[in-house]
DNA sequence: TATTTGACCAAGA
DNA sequence: ATCTTGGCCAAAT
């Protein structure tokens, strides 16, 4: 075997969640979940420090509890690449969040 | 190596 | 239903 290609956490991460479709939203809970993780909160700081926009859709990883979360840039504009993707979000709140809520595997 | 920092989450009050 | 609290994990300092 060649050279070990150890991937780091945040990595594997952005690899998960590029396969996010789009019209879809995820959690940072599913996304640790799907790394069998729990690391969720590490999770969030691979968001924020997304260098792959737009092949990584972070602006569609949301909280658990269908609010927004957060955004390194002005939740303002999380708001608008969600409506552009076909997800609405009133009061900030993603609207229909169940059936929206895509799990991977 | 130890401490601090978050785009979190679940359970209490 | 909203607000607070403690716990959680990886990265950065």
């Amino acid at each position: 075997m060649a050279g070990k290609s150890k991937s780091t956490f945040f990595e594997n991460v952005w690899k998960v969640c590029a396969k996010l479709p789009k019209g879809k939203v995820t959690t940072y809970k599913e996304l640790a979940h799907a790394m069998n993780s729990r690391a969720y909160r590490a999770v969030g700081q691979a968001m924020h420090n997304n260098p792959h926009y737009p092949r990584v859709p972070c602006h569609r990883v949301v909280a658990s509890d269908g609010t927004l979360g957060g955004f390194a840039h002005p939740v303002k504009e999380k708001i608008a690449r969600l409506k552009k993707d076909g997800i609405e979000v009133k009061n900030g709140r993603i609207v229909d969040f169940e059936k929206r809520l895509h799990k991977f595997k």
